[in-house]
RNA sequence: GCUGGGGUGGCGGAAUUGGUAGACGCCCAGGACUUAAAAUCCUGUGUCCUUAGGGACGUACGGGUUCGAUUCCCGUCCCCAGUACCA
């Protein structure tokens, strides 16, 4: 073995051993001699080079993999590319380049830095959403759904993204604001093909109970806010002198008796439906609303209360009395019904809204305490009931009951739940995208694409501007066609898919990546999936998560799949961020590189200030998700070049816990890189003298019984950590063995059987939990622990296993405080009775010295832990 | 505003059910080896006080419960994320 550790040979050597022997391709075992484990990261996007995320992503993902593989799993550990979007489009418009090349060329980069890593993955399974291997199923899913009635087109408000030119769904839109590019979104009236979630939506959410104890709460929250259920009821208000009636949805039918207008949107059909009637001033305030709702809005900007009385009057079904019929600005169409009873005395919003417009405000609930004398409205809160005629007295929530079900006892409204969720706008006037598979026919209206005619492929060339027109609308070769029903001639849909579709289902496609005939074969699928582990960033929460949950539901009722839920457990694991230097005073921020920028740090190493090096100018300063462009990014290639891919893997998940964000710090790494040399040399050390393959007989020596202690008190520690997916702690865990090893002060070449046995359990042990971190360097020491080239898995090495004797303390330490303060220690053995701890605190001399003159008035024995004295000087 | 999650040394971060706060690593300082340096090894490293032994303080801040609180409860401040007229 060398002398020293060169990470670059080791690393090439074994990665050629693992491909020559197949060495993580993973096939089904029907047999289940062996459980199941699917260990799977987001894929990535082919944007040209991997950045220290996909690193932190991977290395966690490929620890689990490798870990459960030691723990005799059979493991399943995909990668593929995401390979469909935008980007690729940009680089056409922008360098004439043809989006096909250019994703394909991003991929072989990408792939060899994947390589480069050293990541476990079963290559064979790599999937290229772009290709019309792949595609084709996304044309054979979206037919099924048609057929199955869940997808469906028509005229809508899509989302739209001015700087991205782009239709956004409203996942995509979240916040109003564009999920790629972070600016404000418009509305823009298209023809738009959707999916439909809604079908779904209480199995979304009450699904989530299933998946609970895997998943953080934080994304679980973020889809239930975004599923968003709300219980209340429905109430229609009859329109005086028509037979039409207003539906309203509200949570709070108990304050109906408060009631002072029905206000609805501008969109609302009663306000189409009389607009012939309405006066030149309602409609263009109506109109004049509109227009509003379409424009972008400002994160924080409050938008003025805006509206107009239609003139119309709707009768209250409760009282009888009447009301105005206001159109509102605050009123969306889409949600609930587009309508809702304005009740100022008890909802914030209305209340605005009366005051600005005069309306009366009148109070219907009052405090559950009788002693509040002057109430301010509104009062949000539930109470009970007041100037409500025969309801007046009753609690809100008894009376919210009661009232909705008199509602609906008397035909003019019901109990009901409304939902936030939408259903999936998929339509994208682009071209980078799977080609959604209908026709339109003259004679037939609206036809699938034959199964047998699939794919629909992309051509070759398509003028490709970026101004938000179908590229596939200028290419008559691709859009001209006939009617798989008629055979007369037909137009095919020139809109592509939202790439969202893509990575809904490619996890499935991972269990039977070159089926030809169906997406997938069930029976993989249902060997393989649910995947056991899903390891991602946490901004995909409501968009990728939301899909591919959805997908699921409807897959398995296609009959595909046999359970419910796609993910088992979820891992968001944090941004990489580091610091960036930029200068905004033209209103863009540019960015400077760090060795363009010349730095004041206070004594705690913070950044006080920041100037170009070149021209002295002061720049401002922040912490960013690191990207070339900001300057602040961290070339995986470059480093795993200067300190090897174990090395680099094994910083990345060490330096913090997987969950936290990451602010990069060179020196680190350097840690790492030592902890590999020095395991390096120790092995290097003592690898001549390992021949002790039996424990002896327990004559062992304190020091070689203590390493032993030592291995196994780490081995229980790593195997906890990797249980609940702690990465950076099993890191410090082995850190420590190593030092212990460390701590061996006999010579190798003197050294007896018990210590050549310790040492070589100790090594042995170290290298194996090493390589769910750092692989290459463990493959190779162990091949030099136990003379053979074979490899870790090939060699049927398992994790090693922890032995509960050996791990036991023969004398622990046991805190004694006076008081609560601790003020002395004593040794003992292990489980040493609570009346002998007592004893020995009391006896000990320091103990005794702090008791003077005090009163014991008693003592607390924890076992194994501690004794603490309570005392109180003498009366 | 609302809803989550946080606040521990110079830094990243450890700490079973409440039981010795600061594991491990980085940085820094001193020493050994070396002609010298690198590498490596050893020692120290929360703050303050002390000649020493040791002592006081210390997990954002203020209270509380407890023999004992980083951990539980109440209040305050700050940070991060999500979200925003959702009726």
């Amino acid at each position: 073995m060398d002398d020293k550790y060169f990470a670059k040979k080791i690393e090439k050597k074994w990665q050629g051993i693992w491909a020559a022997s197949k060495a993580f391709e993973a096939e089904p075992d029907p047999e289940n001699t062996r459980p199941k484990f699917y260990s799977l990261e987001m894929l990535p996007y082919p944007s040209g080079n991997l950045h220290m995320g996909h690193v932190r992503n991977y290395s966690a993902g490929d620890a689990l993999a490798w870990y459960k593989r030691l723990k005799g799993f059979n493991v399943l550990h995909p990668i593929g590319w995401d390979s469909f979007g935008q980007p690729a489009e940009d680089a056409a418009v922008k360098r004439g380049v043809n989006p096909r090349d250019w994703t394909e060329k991003n991929i072989e980069t990408m792939r060899g830095q994947l390589e480069r890593l050293g990541l476990s993955y079963d290559w064979r399974r790599q999937i290229y959403a772009h290709r019309p291997e792949y595609y084709k199923f996304d044309q054979w899913f979206f037919i099924k759904m048609y057929e199955m009635g869940l997808a469906y087109k028509r005229m809508t408000q899509v989302n739209w993204c001015e700087t991205d030119q782009a239709t956004l769904s409203n996942e995509q839109a979240s916040g109003g604001l564009c999920w790629r590019c972070g600016n404000p979104v418009v509305k823009k009236d298209l023809e738009q093909w959707f999916l439909r979630t809604t079908a779904y939506t209480s199995e979304l959410l009450e699904g989530m109970a299933s998946i609970e104890s895997g998943w953080p709460q934080s994304v679980l929250k973020r889809q239930q806010d975004w599923i968003g259920r709300s219980d209340g009821a429905f109430v229609d208000f009859a329109v005086s002198g028509s037979d039409a009636k207003i539906r309203v949805f509200t949570t709070r039918i108990d304050t109906i008796f408060g009631a002072n207008a029905i206000v609805v949107a501008a969109q609302h059909d009663i306000v189409e439906q009389n607009r012939a009637a309405f006066s030149p001033e309602i409609v263009s305030k109506i109109d004049e609303i509109i227009a509003e709702s379409q424009k972008p809005t400002e994160r924080d900007e409050v938008i003025a209360k805006d509206g107009i009385d239609t003139g119309i009057k709707a009768i209250n079904p409760f009282s009888g009395e009447e009301l105005p019929v206001w159109v509102g600005n605050y009123v969306m169409m889409d949600y609930g019904t587009g309508a809702v009873m304005s009740v100022p005395g008890h909802d914030e919003r209305d209340h605005e809204f009366a005051v600005q417009f005069g309306l009366p405000i009148v109070q219907v609930i009052a405090p559950l305490e009788d002693d509040a004398p002057t109430l301010e409205l509104p009062f949000c809160d539930y109470g009970k009931l007041v100037n409500s005629a025969d309801w007046s007295g009753k609690p809100s929530t008894d009376a919210k009951r009661e009232m909705a079900a008199f509602a609906a006892s008397k035909g003019f409204g019901e109990p009901a739940t409304t939902y936030r969720l939408r259903d999936w706008g998929i339509s994208r006037q682009r071209f980078w995208g799977s080609p959604i598979p209908m026709i339109y026919c003259d004679d037939c209206g609206i036809v699938p694409e034959k199964f047998e005619n699939l794919p629909v492929l992309l051509p070759e060339n398509a003028p490709i501007t970026g101004t938000g027109e179908s590229p596939l609308a200028k290419v008559p070769e691709f859009y001209e066609t006939t009617c798989p029903n008629c055979e007369g001639s037909a137009r095919r849909e020139t809109d592509t898919m939202d790439t969202f579709v893509d990575s809904s289902w490619y996890y499935y496609r991972y269990t039977d990546p070159t089926n030809e005939i169906m997406p997938f074969d069930p029976f993989a699928a249902n060997y393989w999936a649910p995947v056991d582990q899903y390891i991602g960033g946490d901004d995909h929460a409501v968009m990728h998560l939301i899909y591919a949950r959805f997908w699921t539901k409807a897959i398995r009722d296609m009959g595909l799949v046999q359970f419910d839920e796609p993910f088992t457990r979820l891992l968001t694991q944090g941004m990489v961020v580091g610091e960036t230097f930029f200068d905004d005073s033209s209103g863009k921020r540019i960015y400077f590189p760090p060795d363009k920028v010349t730095l004041d740090r206070d004594a705690k190493g913070r950044i006080t200030s920041a100037t170009a090096t070149d021209t002295s100018a002061a720049l401002k300063f922040a912490v960013e998700r690191m990207s070339k462009s900001k300057g602040n990014g961290v070339d995986p290639d470059e480093m795993v070049e200067i300190y090897g891919a174990d090395a680099s893997r094994l910083f990345v998940m060490f330096a913090a816990p997987i969950e936290n964000e990451l602010v990069w710090n060179e020196a680190g790494i350097e840690g790492a890189s030592r902890f590999l040399q020095r395991i390096w040399r120790q092995t290097r050390t003592w690898i001549d003298f390992l021949d002790v393959t039996e424990a002896p007989a327990d004559t062992a020596s304190a020091e070689a019984r203590g390493l032993r202690r030592k291995t196994h008190q780490t081995i229980k520690r790593v195997g906890d950590n990797f249980e609940t997916l702690q990465f950076n702690t099993p890191v410090a865990a082995l850190m420590e063995l190593s030092n212990a090893i460390g701590d061996v002060k006999t010579e190798p070449a003197n050294a007896d059987a018990d210590t050549r046995f310790a040492v070589r359990e100790a090594l042995t042990a170290l290298v194996l939990m090493l390589t769910p971190f750092s692989p290459h360097v463990a493959e190779e020491l162990y091949s030099h622990l136990t003379a053979s080239e074979a490899g870790i898995l090939a060699s049927g090495a398992r994790f090693p296993e922890f032995n509960e004797e050996l791990a036991r303390e023969d004398e622990i330490e046991i805190a004694v405080q006076v008081n609560g303060k601790l003020r002395g220690r004593i040794f003992v053995a292990p489980d040493t009775a609570r009346e002998d701890l007592e004893k020995l605190a009391l006896a000990d001399a320091r103990i005794q010295e702090f008791l003077n003159g005090s009163e014991v008035k008693k003592v607390i024995v924890v076992p194994n832990r501690l004794v603490n004295i309570v005392a109180a000087p003498k009366a």
